[in-house]
DNA sequence: CTTGACCTTATTGTAACAATAAGGTTTACG
DNA sequence: CGTAAACCTTATTGTTACAATAAGGTCAAG
């Protein structure tokens, strides 16, 4: 009954096309089991779907077809084992960068739509803010001094740190700069450190500060160029309203826009300050 | 302070190579701001940078160089929400394909470990099994009738039935034959029906059925020759020690070896019949 | 002035095929 | 028997996001 199948029924039979049949044949994989040698026609038997069904499965598995034509190769079958663990492995590692991948996004699509609800720009905003962890770095230069240039160095090395403390990328996207608070109550607004925000879950690393619970003030900035002048709206409101300044000023990074004006970022940033009701001692 | 950034640096500030800066260059993704007329030499701007880890965010998200083209080239920051929706669904699709493969995996891990306890070959066992579920296919020939050859046949045809019902293809790699009680109760091994092991889930198919629950008499064979010569030990058992067959006989595929004699499968099966004690009649 | 570091363009390679071209073979039909 | 459709062949090119290399020009330091 041996039956010889044509290649283009055989890729009927086994769901693909005649050029992948082609391939494996050139690769060395798994060639026909008859040629005629007058008209080179390719003839396979039957049979061969077993091996087919095979480098499907292993393809599934995230082989690749070299990797395939070793384990062809092997004659032991006690090996199998192992290379299925190995894959099992390898799938959880994809599952994890997935998983942190998906996560990045819906931190961005989540500030996508904090930006859009976002009141208006350049008005005064009091409320209460969680505790947060965040990561500082101290570039040593004041970000302030020339159009964001210094900025851009600094957070290149925010990142590699980041990268050799092995913090999740998805941390990068949420950034900010900090000016402690002896500097802010004298209208000084210098700073040389910029820090992302993290989870609580590594904590044995050094420049990890938190910053507590407690009642903002808080204006949103839409271009660098305005933080400043923004900034001193904040500390007028402080001085207006008899509060006080009670800790560092956070400048966050709310969402990156993708459109450069002159390759340069666009940002909208949330300004805050921490208030407390002013002391009778004033 | 405008500094100019030749492509090493600028490669070094961002952890890439030369070549991916290159790349974008050519294909008009980012271009550095100038470029030397006499020798060509590109030099890019610190600010550039903003342009960059947009690149690696959207690489991260999934996104391809010529997607991001298109990003780029959209004014419209509203349309960046849709994008990332998008992205998200891709990610929890391709986190499900993920899991499958890992289901597949940890199957056939679990399947070659029951391959190495198997006691011994052509051992008669006798033991209860639990209620499983089957997806039955009448090939309408008998699978035994030309050495595989048949088999493969319906067997490739079983596969369609399956794709076009969409059962997820880890399905694929637990399939058996089976011979209805009638048949074996005469001892004819004749069957034109195969089938494969489906979970509880998908119910509203037709071809499904149920095994119960039950006692079965069960051997270990490991080719597909000796299959007959088996079953009637299996009957042989049943008579020797007053049983009676109460149900189907089913050869069930274990595992598949990926050995190759002459391109023929390898596999181990496990031959199966539900038994009971004999009923006083006889 | 030379050496090494750095830059340029151009070509080839990677993985797993898909698409196409240009041509030969087989089969069915009138 | 002729022909058209269906099928087969080999060979080339294209896809993605670069990496690797070659052959050569440029720059800064000693």
């Amino acid at each position: 009954m041996q039956e010889k199948i044509p290649i283009g029924k055989m890729a009927k039979l086994n769901n693909i096309t005649i050029q992948t049949l082609h391939h494996y044949d050139k690769i060395g994989l798994l060639s026909p089991c008859y040629i005629d040698p007058e008209t080179n026609y390719r003839f396979y038997s039957i049979k061969q779907c077993a091996c087919l069904d095979f480098i499907k499965y292993l393809k599934n598995m995230g082989f690749t077809l070299q990797e395939m034509k070793g384990v062809f190769a092997e004659k032991d079958a006690d090996s199998i084992p192992k290379l299925l663990d190995e894959q099992i492995q390898l799938i959880d590692q994809k599952m994890n960068e997935l998983a942190q991948v998906k996560k990045t996004l819906k931190v961005a699509a989540e500030n996508y739509r904090t930006y859009r609800q976002i009141p208006k720009m350049g008005v005064v905003e009091r409320g209460y803010l969680p505790e947060r962890i965040i990561y500082c770095y101290d570039g040593k230069r004041d970000i302030y001094e020339d159009q964001l240039e210094t900025y851009e160095y600094i957070l290149r090395e925010l990142r590699d740190l980041a990268l050799i403390h092995q913090f999740p990328t998805s941390y990068f996207c949420n950034v900010g700069s900090i000016t402690r608070m002896e500097s802010i109550k004298q209208r000084k607004l210098t700073s040389t450190e910029i820090f992302m925000f993290i989870d609580a879950t590594c904590s044995d690393v050094k420049g990890i500060e938190r910053l507590p619970a407690h009642e903002y003030v808080s204006i949103y900035c839409d271009h660098f160029s305005q933080e400043k002048e923004y900034a001193f709206k904040l500390i007028d409101y402080i001085v207006e309203n008899q509060l006080e300044i009670a800790g560092d000023y956070i400048c966050e990074v709310i969402v990156e826009l993708p459109c450069w004006t002159q390759y340069e970022r666009q940002m909208i940033m949330k300004l805050q300050i921490p208030v407390k009701k002013k002391s009778n001692s004033a």
